[in-house]
DNA sequence: GTCTATAATTTGATAGAC
DNA sequence: GTCTATCAAATTATAGAC
């Protein structure tokens, strides 16, 4: 693994866990086994470090969430599928997610970090509606599949934070198991 | 208005902006007009001051519910009421939820704080489930109740969430507005 | 790519005078 | 209650050698 993979690594695993004022660049060179100074070699600024994180947890999350159009094809619950993800991060990570921490602090971060979060936000709503207007068809309208979209991202970044925060995985399946009386409306 | 107050005012604006590590005892004695070694007087440590700050918000927003008991007396939905003051916090305030912000960066917390801010969740959740348990009376269960109320703090944090980073009230209210599917099952 | 050395700033905290 | 003075530690960042 490249130094600059595994400083992600480490970034990402204390951001998720304390956001974006949670890792310095010494606490990641030393987990590497690099100095401090060095880092700025990889990411100029922490900003730099911060915009990449955001960047690279987009790209891996709306990867691993593949196709909606594919799902639907298999006749899969793509909502389903997209729980899983979450729960998936919550879980085997017992962490919050990257994005939900930095959207929480989005106001103090610096400019390039708060526009990679945000654009994991809106890649995250137009996956949901995509995904919500295959399987439904006639039965819905884009602006009908968006609302639904974002209700279902809000309970799942807001199901992930009572989660840590009372220390209960129970806390997310009780929260998620009511979105479907919503996703067969 | 007494220093102490003062301090934990501009401690709370700047927390529900960026969190817990967003606000400094420099930053906070420049804003009163005392000097930052004076804040030890008030608050011994950091995270005193902090625990205190999510004790406070937690009395504030509990006291400004009212009991849920009396509310369905006068035959207000409970829940719409609980909406309201979650959107309030939002609209006129244009910042998270304190507890919010703190629980997602929860594990990084130090005890005292982390202690105060999980109260405050059990504590809405508890007052959730007894307006439930109130206005449906024998048609619902403390368990199914309990259940709702996870559901809707869940949905009401992430909307937020999505709110700030989106930078859009408009999230909020169409989040909200998929609660009554749910509210009325 | 990584190092040493170093700078400038900020931070939480303490001792002791008034 | 508030001050001055001070501290030790941490932080982001830069210059320049290897």
């Amino acid at each position: 693994m490249s130094k600059r993979e595994a400083l992600l690594n480490a970034a990402e695993h204390k951001a998720r866990i304390g956001g974006y004022s949670n890792f310095s660049f010494r606490e990641l060179a030393n987990e590497v086994g690099i100095k401090s100074a060095s880092v700025h070699y990889h990411f100029p600024t922490k900003e730099d470090l911060g915009a990449e994180l955001a960047k690279r947890y987009t790209e891996n999350f709306l990867s691993a969430l593949g196709d909606p159009e594919e799902l639907v094809k298999l006749s899969q619950d793509p909502i389903e599928h997209y729980v899983g993800k979450f729960r998936h991060a919550l879980i085997a990570d017992q962490k919050m997610c990257l994005c939900g921490l930095f959207g929480a602090e989005s106001d103090a971060l610096p400019n390039k970090v708060k526009l990679h979060t945000k654009a994991f936000f809106l890649k995250n709503i137009q996956w949901l509606q995509k995904a919500i207007e295959k399987r439904e068809g006639a039965n819905t309208t884009p602006v009908k599949a968006r609302n639904k979209a974002v209700f279902i991202l809000s309970l799942l970044q807001g199901s992930m934070m009572l989660s840590k925060v009372l220390d209960s995985n129970e806390i997310f399946s009780i929260a998620t198991t009511l979105i479907e009386p919503i996703n067969n409306h």
